[in-house]
DNA sequence: ACTAATCCCGACGGAATCACTCGGAATTCG
DNA sequence: CGAATTCCGAGTGATTCCGTCGGGATTAGT
């Protein structure tokens, strides 16, 4: 029960670009050098996050990549949905699913097991949805204007346990 | 993002016996026939079961496993546990963690990308810790006398989204 | 126009993990 | 005794992960 390496870099480039927002695109190299990561791998992951419409690129020199949009609202699940594929911790319970049609488990008498996957995967979708990349990206001290009511209004609840 | 089989047919390994709960033991090769599953694999999957303490073995000509407690004692967090390792979605939010000891991630400053990974773990212990076996056992209608306040009063509530 | 920087993209490969299988020893009931 | 069953470690084919490699296309500076 784990998220790939994919989730992870992918984020953290995330966290990156959200640092240099509004200040021109950043090369991948840089990004590679500061967290530490294989550059080569990164084209391949930022390649995703650009077809998900969450990066934009600028070619040639001087190029690289950028937010988008502004951290406040790129919602992590975005992130991760591009990422790692739809959130799913179990087949029969995908989140691209035709709602009417099959599931894909026609196991011993519908499948009660099925509640549990939901239940999670829910779960996940609802934290992930409820936080923006302007959570992660440590604080960006005077360059937007902070509203640190957001942030706090973004917390769903505390959750029972 | 997904669980393994181990997790899929454990639990659903664990939800057959939740049915033949106070029947005495069950066999292995019942439930692998019931759930259409290799008997060999379930077998290595009972094991880390039994090792958590949450079925009991008998052993020798009509042996088989049995619960250890009702189901409505049998927390998911704890199977999934037992079958999956420790909740989590990645390396340096893992529940085991020593607290005060060092992080796995001591990458650029104080790695802000942690609190996510965080949330998402609680939010998925939150809801195991939340259901128990009773949940996903389809009713167990008048094997022991069905007491239906009790398996009512387990579900928490409807978690929102 | 040339060069250096950078994104773009597909293919390849070693290593790990997954999802089992196999064979047999130990235990218990009839 | 013999059949049923748990116990347990070792092995294995396929798949996925985690990258690497090589080169092509695009742009800024000079």
């Amino acid at each position: 029960m784990s998220f790939s390496t994919k989730g992870e870099y992918g984020v953290r480039l995330m966290v990156q670009l959200g640092r240099h927002y509004g200040a021109g695109p950043a090369s991948l190299a840089e990004i590679a050098t500061e967290e530490a990561l294989p550059r080569p791998y990164l084209e391949q992951l930022v390649m995703s996050l650009r077809d998900a419409g969450l990066v934009v690129s600028t070619r040639g020199a001087h190029g690289g990549y950028e937010l988008a949009r502004a951290p406040e609202e790129i919602r992590m699940a975005d992130i991760l949905r591009a990422l790692e594929g739809p959130i799913a911790p179990m087949i029969c319970a995908s989140e691209d699913e035709a709602p009417d049609h099959q599931h894909a488990c026609d196991r011993t008498a519908r499948c009660s097991v099925n509640l549990l996957w939901v239940r999670i995967r829910d779960a996940i979708s609802g934290t992930l949805e409820g936080m923006t990349l302007a959570d992660l990206v440590p604080q960006r001290t005077s360059l937007v204007e902070p509203q640190p009511a957001a942030r706090t209004a973004t917390t769903p609840e505390p959750l029972g346990v």
